[in-house]
DNA sequence: ACCCCGGTCTCGAATCCGTC
DNA sequence: GACGGATTCGAGACCGGGGT
């Protein structure tokens, strides 16, 4: 490569390091910079944080560049106050379906990006703060009277616990950077009240499964906390201790409003996570199976190379995979499930199963067939791709074909599609489905330049350039080999997926797979 | 040790869509 | 019409934990 390549460096988990600084500021109450306060309770912030992820604060907050500013506001519960405080913080917030509805009347009164339809305040909205409420805020000012809230309890009395989850306030938190600038000068109390205009919340479910879905969507997103719900008694003197964001994540019960206590904090019930990577799994890391997600491509590639069928971090570990690992090597050097349940404080039957397991895996068990192993069909000839380059013969192929052949094939088809065959014609040769191939070459940062017949005259081999393009998680050309550049494809004529990947820097690409150690990148 | 559960995650495949 | 990409859904594997 010459010297003048760009190359794009890449913080792959910065989202997820970002979210625990967050998190820890708001913990500690460090470098905070204004109160917000409702039914005699109040929770410090940072300015920062709530003008990236709110377009309501931004405006109050840059029209009062006041140090220390306490703003009050009215009609809120403080129940519902700290959820949008700990859905702007963490990205996400666990609450009880009968609450939801108010909870996102609030978010829709506040502007809170990734909970309100429309983030960002009309013009009339804003001169309507202007003009209207920020006339009636008070220099130490008290909270008004609660005025009786109508009755907006949603007909749907559920008993199912949701997890409102953002997906983009770290973008936000970028864009907002300015406003952490301002240099507040004076101490100030005021009172909020009437709220913008509320929206009716629109409810979409996140698939069950499934790697498409809705990543990125800033629609609220109703999704069904799992097994990480750790459900706290009420009979606990520990579950009913005073909230604090100390935690991870709080869980409101189902409690019914009017069971309020004055203090708000009776019905909040502390969840807490038991080991790290129950907070990687909290995090961005897996956040709406994005496959989108910048480390979706590195680690499926490490999936993939530990031999584990790619299964090893689809999941992650309650306890930490060190912990885990340790704990393993613990019980293999011949300690007592006991003796290692005590020291690492994981459960026997837990250890018990991970030793099962393990022993399972290192017997050299057999990889699980493919979901839905393509099958071979009867041979046909031979096509010639629209090139004009003579596709390889045919290999003949059982049916069901067994998951070596299958990887074999994805290869082999990966190769043909890079060398100038488009995909579809690399699949049907294959026998493989075009969206499976697709996928397959999308997972490995490989993707198909389009590649549209030639309409004006050349030799096809000349008018049809072919390279691979490193993609990042939005799918697009991440600056490494720019798809269109013609200079690079001075730099790649016709390279085969070996050469490329070693010309990308890829490195290890000797034609049977990504080489890490012996493995071979293996599919289940 | 085995089975089951609810939840999470990845992959394969079908379908739709925009582009040329 | 051909193409690649995005979206969506089903299937299967794995997780921790509980029960037997």
């Amino acid at each position: 490569m010459g010297s003048s390549d760009q190359f794009n460096i890449r913080w792959n988990n910065y989202t997820s390091v970002l979210q625990n600084v967050f998190r820890k500021l708001l913990e500690g109450e460090q470098f905070v910079d204004v109160t917000l306060a409702c039914e005699g309770q109040s929770i410090k912030c940072h300015r920062l944080i709530l003008s990236a992820c709110s377009a309501y604060f931004d405006r109050i907050l840059s029209d009062n560049p006041t140090s220390n500013l306490v703003i009050y506001l009215k009609d809120m519960k403080f129940w519902e106050l700290r959820a949008l405080v700990t859905f702007m913080y963490n990205g996400e917030v666990s609450i009880s379906q009968q609450k939801l509805p108010h909870l996102c009347k609030a978010a829709e009164a506040l502007k809170v990006k990734g909970l309100a339809h429309d983030t960002s305040l009309a013009e009339g909205d804003m001169d309507k703060i202007n003009d209207d409420e920020m006339d009636e805020f008070v220099v130490d000012g008290k909270p008004e009277g609660l005025v009786q809230r109508e009755n907006r309890r949603s007909p749907n009395q559920g008993h199912q616990k949701s997890l409102l989850r953002q997906h983009n306030n770290l973008s936000a938190f970028a864009a907002a950077a300015a406003a952490a600038n301002r240099q507040p000068q004076q101490i100030k109390r005021k009172i909020l009240t009437q709220p913008p205009k509320l929206v009716k919340m629109q409810r979409v479910e996140r698939p069950s499964n499934g790697v498409g879905g809705n990543n990125g969507n800033m629609k609220p997103q109703l999704v069904h906390t799992g097994s990480n719900m750790v459900p706290v008694k009420k009979s606990d003197p520990e579950a009913n201790r005073s909230a604090s964001f100390s935690k991870e994540k709080e869980t409101y019960e189902e409690d019914d409003d009017d069971a309020f206590p004055p203090d708000g904090n009776a019905d909040t019930n502390i969840k807490e996570e038991q080991g790290d990577n129950a907070d990687e799994a909290e995090n961005g890391d897996m956040e709406g199976c994005d496959e989108n997600d910048a480390n979706s491509i590195v680690s499926d590639g490490e999936d993939e190379q530990n031999g584990q069928a790619g299964r090893t971090n689809k999941v992650a570990f309650k306890y930490g995979k060190e912990v885990r690992d340790s704990a393993l090597t613990a019980l293999q050097s011949g300690m007592t499930l006991r003796q290692c349940s005590e020291t690492y404080g994981i459960p026997k039957k837990t250890l018990s199963k991970w030793k099962t397991r393990e022993a399972r895996a290192d017997g050299d068990e057999e990889p699980a067939s493919p979901n839905r192993p393509f099958r071979a069909k009867e041979d046909g000839p031979s096509p010639t791709g629209p090139t004009g380059i003579v596709l390889p013969p045919k290999t003949t192929m059982g049916a069901p074909i067994d998951s070596a052949d299958r990887a074999e094939r994805l290869k082999k088809a990966t190769e043909l599609a890079m060398s100038g065959v488009t995909v579809r014609q690399a699949a049907a040769h294959y026998e493989i489905p075009r969206t499976t191939l697709c996928a397959y070459m999308k997972r490995r940062g490989l993707a198909a330049k389009r590649n549209f017949l030639p309409n004006n005259g050349g030799g096809a081999n000349n008018s049809v350039k072919r390279m691979a393009v490193k993609v990042d998680s939005t799918g697009e050309a991440n600056g490494q080999v720019q798809a269109g550049n013609s200079s690079h494809y001075e730099d790649f004529p016709f390279l085969g997926i070996s050469e490329l990947m070693n010309e990308m820097g890829e490195g290890n690409y000797e034609g049977d797979g990504y080489v890490d150690g012996e493995e071979e990148y293996s599919e289940k």
